[in-house]
DNA sequence: ATTATAAGCTAATTCGAATTAGCCGTCAAG
DNA sequence: CTTGACGGCTAATTCGAATTAGCTTATAAT
């Protein structure tokens, strides 16, 4: 009864390393440790197994909805966390996103393959667009504006902040997704990345910096 | 003597929606107006056409290499002319990078076939790297270095400066790959992010902008 | 004029990979 | 005990797509 779940996960893994088209039916069941025709006993045919991927990750993707990105806890605590953020915070942050993305295999598997399947039909499209464009901006968005309207940031466009904070993470995230190898080059970057994004938009100036502290300790 | 080059042509456009493995010699031969063992004519085989179209975009990836990714003229000129950009410039410098990667018929389909093949062998994730990671990088990496130099931009680390001016662009270029209808949006997008991205790089402060101007006159 | 070559076509041929047929053992429910 | 459904196997079958064979025409060089 496992048999089916196994042909999902090693169907994922040829999916995302050659692409639908370039797999055999009887290479996922070799993986799984069965002959061919076997697999036709769990699924209708190699479309079905793909499908039933597709539908996999959606509920997986809406189950951890809540939990999005970042590592536990609930909207209304982050929003607690994010109002008195540092940069030590903000870059654990981009370790989480980073980590999520790169190093849960489930979602690296089928980033992968959205990416090689992603002009085959529009709703692989949209899925991509949403998980990995507007899902992460509105999220990261909704934190940046806290963190601007409790003062922390500065108050420029929040949408742009938000940019300026992601693409350079999905950037990275997409050179380590084709040469694993620069993973180590990619966190060394990011790191400076948001270093340096916080000394942008962080309240600036020496004594703006104090400022904030004295509202920290205020509160 | 034509067809040798219409074949590559109608190849590209194939490969770059549907992927290699999913386009039938058939439809190349179609497309062209001939019939598909006509096609062996001119190549020995499906491969030998993919391999010629990788070959021809790296003859004319080189031909472009001297007056890459900028609209004409050559880096010597550009060295002057970005030791005074201005914020127009740069928002020039952003859209003709847009332009040219969107709309150069032949870098936007090449560009989509690699996304699809880019995990089928290292010397495809290479040549992605390479063309959309490491050589911008390094181009506008030495755009900015000259920028920083000559006081236009803060002193901030150069390599981390350039992602952030490179990687939201890349980023929305991805976006309009997958969903051209986004463009529009995109395009503006593109524009706020290079404004915020000047007004948070640029020698800040109203006094310093003078001082700036002053300069400017001067030489 | 003759011939060689280039470039096209139709009609095979080949071959690989998906799918189907039909058989068998296991095991839980009755 | 026996039966039926579950999941596996081997041996077809099917079918689609790449490639080859072999013929034809046009054109350019000898």
């Amino acid at each position: 009864m496992d048999t089916k779940h196994r042909i999902l996960d090693e169907a994922l893994t040829l999916f995302s390393e050659k692409g639908y088209a370039n797999v055999f039916v009887a290479d996922i069941a070799e993986r799984v440790g069965i002959k061919a025709p076997s697999l036709y006993k769990h699924y209708k045919n190699k479309q079905a197994i793909f499908d039933a991927i597709i539908e996999e990750m959606d509920r997986r993707f809406l189950e951890e909805a809540g939990s999005l990105q970042i590592s536990g806890s609930d909207a209304a605590a982050d929003a607690e966390i994010y109002k008195h953020i540092s940069e030590e915070q903000l870059i654990a942050l981009g370790n989480d996103l980073f980590q999520y993305f790169l190093h849960d295999d489930c979602t690296r598997r089928f980033r992968k393959m959205l990416t090689i399947e992603q002009f085959h039909d529009r709703k692989l499209a949209a899925a991509y667009t949403k998980q990995y464009v507007d899902d992460p901006l509105s999220y990261q968005g909704m934190l940046f504006g806290l963190m601007v309207s409790s003062g922390v940031l500065q108050a420029e466009n929040v949408e742009i902040m938000t940019l300026h904070f992601y693409a350079p993470i999905y950037f990275l995230l997409t050179i380590c997704d084709r040469e694993p190898e620069r993973e180590a080059e990619a966190r060394k970057t990011m790191e400076a990345h948001i270093r340096q994004f916080n000394r942008l938009y962080a309240r600036d100036t020496k004594i703006d910096r104090k400022q904030i502290k004295k509202n920290h300790r205020g509160r």
